[in-house]
DNA sequence: CAGACATATGAGCACTTGCTCAAATGAATG
DNA sequence: CATTCATTTGAGCAAGTGCTCATATGTCTG
């Protein structure tokens, strides 16, 4: 089978280590992973997501809600874009951004009441 | 109330800007949020943290599984514990570490879930 | 207490990232 | 067709990140 010496260190049980190596995914799915985190890991991308989820917005009208350069939020909406994560309709001149998929809202929100939950834990714990 | 001038460009309907402004949580809730998901953005992390859903493991163990010198795992550890996201107990000279909350499990799930489903429906799209 | 083993930590460095600024594109309008 | 408005794009730069390497800490054993 599987003829590689496996040691880690002297204590470690290599059968555990081959069973946690076989459920493991591959490298390149568990990076794919990381990579889709990075999307939401940035203050702006994520301001910009919450606020698609009222309504859709062109490049302008996020640059004044989140009271940054429309060139910032145009190029944190080209990596959206990229992703697949928000999709765009040009209207004249102007361009709407809205969100892609509905995943994409239930992502966030799922982190965002880990956010409120962790943050009531810490409140019980310490009230000071 | 809001006195601003709330313009962003010529089009742009005010009432739905202060509409959306309204429903957005606080800046710094929103930046915790990107904060979360920064600790799943990066690969290693995400293998360490996929690891631990099978059984508690020492560091050296991890590091032998990943492939990744002690060193580095045990600095990522670091991030992951400061955040509250794994946990650790010491039996004689190693140190085991588990998953403080199944909250780690459900969010990573779920993103591997969108993973997996944008992929299928990339397949289902562009057979080639 | 000296040595070995498991882990933690700090400095340093290559790489990435998110912004700004200037300039380009693209569509409407006179 | 020149001008204006909305947006995009590229270069450049300051800040952040994840590794390595050397060293420190902490625990057990003889």
């Amino acid at each position: 089978m599987n003829s590689e010496p496996l040691h880690a260190c002297a204590h470690t049980d290599a059968a555990i280590l081959n069973k946690v190596r076989q459920e493991l995914p591959t490298d390149e799915l568990l990076c794919d992973l990381a990579d889709l985190y990075r999307l939401f890991a940035d203050s702006t991308r994520v301001k910009i997501l919450f606020s698609l989820f009222e309504s859709e917005m062109c490049v302008c009208a996020i640059a004044e809600l989140l009271g940054m350069t429309q060139s910032a939020i145009s190029h944190q909406l080209r990596i959206l874009r990229d992703a697949n994560l928000v999709a765009n309709r040009r209207d004249g001149k102007t361009i709407y951004y809205f969100l892609a998929d509905d995943h994409v809202r239930s992502i966030i929100m799922q982190g965002f009441e880990h956010l409120l939950e962790a943050r009531d834990g810490e409140k019980e714990e310490d009230p000071a």
